[in-house]
DNA sequence: CCACAGGGCGGCA
DNA sequence: TGCCGCCCTGTG
């Protein structure tokens, strides 16, 4: 491991609460100072912003390019303002409200292994609990990581590999609090160990054959195998339907109880970038009690 | 004690 | 297809 630093100096649409606390990722959390230091596949980032500057510092794997590392990441190469002018229609109010409140969104580009497994246990849980029990998974079979990124030398747990994670029994995960979401997340693991399924595959496919692969692992149903594109696999498309989605979708867009219908609305309605207007909208929605 | 939380599954009409 | 009860567990 080894300490690095990268400082963007010109960037626009980046905010890191509205990145953060979007709903796309579970380790991320926010420190005393207004920065936040969060726990990736390569080490343990913090992230700040000072006077229109964006600093990341990283304790980081010896072989990895920090800087593009980052910009892989943080999704540096994307053109928001191309995407909101893209799913924004003149008559949409209530995107347009969305927009201007979530405007600092970043979709990161993570993991997929990890977001398989997170999302798996997203499954009616509430996101306290969720990052709990991802913690509980990562320092029971992840590595340790020490960093001070954050200000204070701290142990870190990075999310274990396949690998790592093909270890535990059945009874180790329940002691990780996981709920009646064990054997998904059992059977998922030992799918991606045994290599019958192949995420680094998955991600290669168009969206819709990717989807119907992720939709073959019990636990995956459409909305989580739609985070899973959306948020690790460069599917900007992916537009997942939860209950809040449900909830402003039904009340400015279009009024059904059927999710294949809101689905298909999303796509005619936004298009190649739906799964962005999604994220503004949920976090529109999330934050604005009547939006 | 009860409902419900960023769903999914299996059984049933 | 569409609907519904159930799946752990913590919280109000």
């Amino acid at each position: 491991m080894k300490y690095t630093e990268y400082t963007l100096t010109d960037i626009k649409n980046f905010d890191l609460k509205e990145t953060f606390e979007c709903g796309q990722c579970f380790r991320w959390k926010k420190e005393e100072n207004g920065s936040y230091t969060g726990i990736v596949e390569c080490g343990v980032i913090n992230a700040s912003i000072i006077n229109d500057k964006v600093v990341f510092k990283g304790t980081c794997k010896d072989d990895v390019d920090f800087e593009s590392f980052c910009r892989n990441y943080f999704d540096l190469e994307e053109d928001y303002n191309k995407i909101q002018k893209s799913i924004l229609k003149e008559d949409d109010k209530t995107l347009k409200k969305a927009v201007e409140f979530g405007k600092g969104i970043r979709i990161l580009n993570q993991n997929s292994w990890e977001m398989l497994i997170s999302f798996i246990i997203s499954a009616a849980n509430n996101i306290p609990r969720i990052s709990k029990t991802i913690d509980n998974i990562s320092s029971s079979f992840g590595k340790c990581v020490r960093s001070d990124v954050s200000g204070i030398m701290k142990e870190y747990f990075l999310f274990p590999t396949p690998d790592e994670l093909s270890k535990a029994t059945m009874e180790d995960l329940r002691k990780c609090n996981l709920g009646f979401r064990d054997k998904y997340v059992f059977e998922a693991t030992r799918k991606v160990f045994l290599e019958e399924v192949n995420l680094d595959n998955i991600k290669k496919m168009d969206y819709k054959n990717a989807k119907k692969e992720l939709l073959c692992i019990s636990g995956v149903g459409s909305k989580v195998a739609d985070c899973i594109l959306l948020f690790s696999m460069c599917k900007k498309e992916a537009f997942p339907v939860d209950t809040w989605i449900k909830q402003i979708m039904n009340k400015v867009y279009v009024d059904s109880k059927n999710v294949k219908k809101i689905e298909e609305y999303a796509q005619n309605r936004f298009g190649i970038f739906s799964g962005v207007a999604q994220q503004y909208l949920f976090y529109y929605a999330r934050e604005n009690i009547d939006f």
